[in-house]
DNA sequence: GCAGTACTACGACAGATCGTAGTAGATACT
DNA sequence: AGTATCTACTACGATCTGTCGTAGTACTGC
């Protein structure tokens, strides 16, 4: 993920419901980009599948195919097959590096699962 | 990272202690490439800081920053932190997801924690 | 000491991705 | 009809990756 695209995945994440191009170019005032831009942005983030689009009368609405938290979980459990490590292992040695906080998450996670 | 640079990467995990480029270059019989393409790969590794390598006479050797497991762990975690979300709905979402055999080791990895 | 053999360092070039934007063509508002 | 809006397509420079060649430097065997 480019820094841009970064940028407008927030913008569509920070909006509640899906948003037209440019809104997402509203959103991304401080920037000072062109709307072309931001709807080449949209564009290739459509084509790698990270945002869906759907139409509304003569234009497209853009929205994440994943909310944050998702996307997130998605992106950690590719991680975990990239290197094609031992499930176990990587397992192991996340939990061994993690953090308190994220110690203490994983457990409620857990607990909390039905 | 890149396909050959993965495989590079593989080759220097497989092997037992650090590797010449010659020998990392051997490893990678079937893909007939140049010597010196694998030199340049394992320069570029090294300079993105996931390869080290030391002095060996004239010669360096190169071996991973770290083991598979720790560098799919610390993938992970640059997941956990990429996207912004917040961290335990993260986390939740990845147990959520994540299959039974991942969740057993999950959890043992917690239990196992001193 | 010289020829051949490693190794490293540096440069190069093509293909992919990303940031950035312009133009053309369709459609809708006025 | 004229203007604004939107999509589609194209483009160009930067960076990354795959792929190598060359030059220089040092060791090995005669």
């Amino acid at each position: 993920m480019g820094e841009l695209e970064q940028a407008v995945l927030d913008a569509l994440w920070d909006a509640d419901g899906p948003s037209s191009g440019r809104e997402v170019h509203a959103c991304l005032e401080g920037r000072d980009l062109a709307y072309t831009t931001v709807m080449t942005v949209l564009d290739r983030l459509v084509a790698k599948d990270v945002v869906v689009r759907e139409r509304d009368g003569r234009a497209f609405r853009y929205a994440p195919r994943l909310g944050r938290a998702a996307m997130t979980a998605e992106l950690m459990r590719e991680a975990l097959e990239a290197t094609g490590a031992d499930r176990d292992q990587a397992l192991v040695s996340f939990v061994g590096e993690a953090s308190a906080e994220d110690l203490a998450a994983l457990r409620r996670a857990l607990a909390d699962l039905t």
